[in-house]
This record gives C-alpha cells, structure tokens and sequence, in this order.
DNA sequence: TGACTATTCAC
DNA sequence: TGAATAGTC
C-alpha cells in the first residue's frame, strides 16, 4: 500500500496537474495537501486581493476533489514541520509537488525536498505551470538570455510541449481532518471584496470556460483588440494562470485548436501565444535573478535618485491625480483588482517617470490590488517600464497619457466607467477635463479642482526632468 | 509595446 | 495649413 501526498500551492486544478496526475498513478492511497504557511514567503506573502482569490480557489478545489469521493486537506503551520506531521499520521512514502518559482518558496522548497530524501521519503517535482523549465533555455555562451525575442524564438524551437493531462481518473478517498477554508482569514475585513465577486469567478471550471470563451470571441482579432481597455478583447486568464487553475499548456492547446477550426489569424495567435512568452521569460529571469523582485536588473540605476512623495504616491493609488487615463485604470484596479495591461504600462509610466517615485514603490501596491499578483512577471514588467529590466523600454520612451487616453480609448468609454463625475464632459475634453472651458464644465456638472482634481504635475515640464535625470546615470559596464 | 520637434511637400 | 517623415531624447 503506497500512500502520496500531493502538495499542492498555485496549482490548484485538477487537469493537466503533473503532480497530481503522476501521484495518482502511483498511488494507492492519495492525500492533497495545501499548506497556508504566508510567513514563509515574506517579504512576499500574497496581498490581500490574492487572498481574497485564494479563498474561493481552495473553496471550489475542495468541492471539486469532494466530488470525486476525495478531499483537499488544508493545514496551516510552517510546511516542513505540516508535512512531517502528515507524514506520520500517514505512513506516506512519498511528496509530489509542482515547482514554485518564487525565490522565498524556491528556497524553502528546495530545503524540504532535501529533508524528505535524507528521510527515505520519494520525492517527484514538475514544471507544471511553465512551459519551459526555468535554466534550460540559454543563449549559446550557456548564460540566460536578456533580449526577449532571441528567447522566445529559442523556446519555440522546443516546440510548445506536451498536450495537458487529464484529470486523473482515480483520485481514492481521503479521511484525513482539514481545517476549514474560513480558518485560513483570507477574506479581508472590510467589504471591499464586493467589487471582487462583482468582477470575478474564480476556480478551475471557470478559468476552462474562460478559456474557451476567449478563444471563440476575441482570440481572432488579439492583436487589434488587445490594446483597448474599453472592449473586452484580452483573455483575462491572468488570475487564474498565477493560482495554476489553469496551465500554460491547457492555454496554448486551447490556441491552437482554435487556430485549426476557425480562422483565427495566424498573427493574432502569435501576439497571444508571444504574451505566454513573456510570462515565460518573466520566470525565467526570476530563476537567474533572485534578487529582481527588489533590485534593478541594470546596475545603473541602483544610482537613479527617486523621490519619496507621499502625497503624489497616494493620488495615484487612489486615482486621484487629475489625469483620466490613469484614475481610471487606478480605480479598476482598486474596484476589480485588476487593470488592462495597456494602462499598466500607463499608470507605471506615469509613476516612475513623471512621479519620480521607485518602481518598488509601484510594483508593491499592485501586489497588495491585483488579484493576478504573479511576482515573477509584476517585477519584471515594473523593471520593464521603469526601463531598468531585461529588454526593457528605453528611459526615453515616457507616455504620455493624454495621447496614450485618445490612442487606445478614442469614445472615452473607458474613461467615462470609471470616472463617473466626467461622464458628461464632451470629448476632446475628457481626455483633458483640466483645459475645458468653464462653461462647458458648467454645462455637465463639473468643475474641475472641485470634482475631479486638477493634474498633481506638469506631463511636459516632468517629462524632462525625467530624460535629465536619467541621461545622467552613470556608465557601469555590464561584464 | 513613444513623444516631441523640425522639416518637407502638397495643397 | 496640415499630413507625412526623419531625427532626437
């Protein structure tokens, strides 16, 4: 009698879950496992909209594992000393888990599986979330690749993998107690998960139907659509690629089986497929680079003199600083924890380079508001923006959000959901409500400085102040 | 996966 | 006078 444990963290599906699905191969008794261990993961532990998300991912994982006939066991505590426990309880001979990537849970991982071994305890680790295992996509000097398009082309030369698994058919019952999901206190205290439910369904079924939605509809014209956040033409899977409801692979199979039916244009699968890619390339930097959840990846601007401005810091988180674009995408943000990614790049723009403020700053509070928080892929998109990651925007490249507004949001759609006090103001206006004639504010109920706030800065006079600043950082010769 | 500015050319 | 283009940050 063979008894596994599966340990499960941001892996929470059934399908196309190697762990789980090798585990039930060789098991006769299975338990899964998800330990609540936060501490571990400090200064990273998820924030509260993550929490939010992982509360109703455990929920419908464990309803789904009950469905057939087994059951998620939950445990909190520090994860070494969970699995020994269980391990005893259990006589279980062996772990199986799929690789976590963030540096903090790579570590502990690491030392556990050490642990385990020096125990006689078997232990089976997976790629499962990734596409391409971490480290083994290298330039031909063996050394990790810092341009993406070099990295993608030398992916895709891999081929895009196997097809998913399937749910395993045999999953066996399970009577272990578990605490319950409630005991985790992941819901934040005050109701301001309402905005959450309102936007969101989370748990591997939806994450299929997601999936499958997108590729039907938006899929065919991606690389149009894709940049306009007042239309739903993205795939929106990105929370539940960063809880594993859902895997790469499912995602990509998804792809090109749409591309094989339909007429999917070939350059719309490749923009989506190339945004998998930057996850992807995300990863991996994370897996060479450690350290770039907190440092820029180049070293000079380990000397660029951020300011620290409270006030600008918090007008932007609230969406408050009297520039459409980015109050609206701030106030999605803060109400669905999520924002189009074209104005991230916005928002972040305006943060680092107009704000001066350290993209540290920025990529903290979209950890705390994102339900998609993936740590690889937000520091390394923050690094991208502030022009300090790999293949980053050049520190010239600084939007502007009015032209950026009127490019990808030419009705003010966009703008006139969230910003409900500018919802009458006419166009040319809305994109700029600081420069509307008086009467015209007059004529639509609202006075700028009184309703909606007055720019917190000069886009023209920043603008420069941030190409100074930044012509000015010193060489550092990157051997 | 920018924006700004000067310059040119067609009215 | 405005669109298109090139050069610059």
């Amino acid at each position: 009698m063979k008894t596994c444990l599966v340990w499960l963290h941001q892996d929470l599906r059934l399908s196309d879950n190697p762990a789980l699905y090798h585990a039930a191969e060789a098991a006769d008794t299975l338990i899964p496992v998800y330990i609540h261990a936060p501490q571990e993961l400090e200064p990273w532990a998820p924030g509260a909209a993550s929490r939010w998300w992982c509360h109703h991912s455990l929920s419908t994982l464990q309803q789904a594992l009950h469905a057939r006939g087994s059951r998620l066991i939950i445990r909190r505590g520090a994860s070494q000393d969970v699995l020994q426990r269980l391990i005893r309880e259990t006589g279980a001979g062996a772990v199986y888990w799929n690789h976590r990537y963030a540096p903090q849970a790579a570590r502990r991982d690491a030392h556990i599986a050490a642990w385990l071994r020096a125990h006689d305890i078997e232990v089976h680790t997976y790629h499962g979330n990734l596409l391409y295992t971490p480290g083994s996509v290298l330039t031909k000097e063996h050394k990790p690749f810092r341009v993406f398009t070099p990295f993608w082309r030398a992916c895709r030369q891999q081929g895009l993998g196997a097809p998913p698994l399937p749910v395993p058919q045999r999953l066996g019952e399970c009577r272990l107690a578990s605490e319950a999901v409630e005991a985790l206190a992941l819901l934040p205290d005050i109701p301001w998960h309402h905005g959450l439910a309102s936007s969101w369904r989370p748990g591997e079924d939806n994450a299929l139907e997601q999936l499958q939605g997108f590729c039907d509809a938006a899929l065919a014209h991606y690389d149009a659509g894709r940049d306009r956040p007042d239309r739903l033409d993205t795939s929106r899977l990105s929370p539940h690629l960063a809880f594993g409801e859902i895997s790469p692979r499912q995602v990509v199979s998804a792809v090109l089986n749409a591309f094989m039916d339909h007429a999917t244009q070939g350059d719309s699968m490749d923009r989506f497929l190339s945004e998998l890619g930057w996850r992807e390339f995300a990863y991996h930097t994370l897996h060479h680079f450690p350290y770039a959840t907190d440092t820029p990846l180049n070293p000079r601007f380990e000397a660029f003199p951020w300011r620290d401005d409270k006030a600008l810091l918090r007008a932007w988180q609230q969406g408050k600083t009297g520039f459409p674009i980015i109050d609206a995408g701030m106030r999605q943000l803060w109400h669905s924890g999520w924002m189009h990614n074209r104005v991230r790049m916005i928002v972040a723009s305006f943060l680092t380079k107009n704000g001066l403020q350290p993209w540290q700053t920025g990529a903290r509070w979209f950890w705390d508001t994102l339900v998609d928080a993936d740590l690889a892929s937000n520091s390394f998109n923050w690094q991208w923006v502030a022009g300090c990651g790999l293949d980053a925007a050049p520190y010239f490249r600084i939007f502007n959000p009015v032209r950026q507004s009127e490019r990808f949001d030419p009705h003010g759609d966009y703008l006139r959901q969230w910003l409900p006090e500018l919802a009458q103001l006419p166009l040319p206006w809305l994109h700029r409500p600081w420069l509307t004639p008086a009467d015209v504010q007059h004529a639509c109920n609202v006075r700028i400085g009184r309703d909606y706030p007055a720019p917190i800065l000069d886009l023209n006079s920043s603008r420069k102040r941030a190409l100074n600043l930044s012509r000015q950082l010193p060489c550092v010769t990157n051997a």
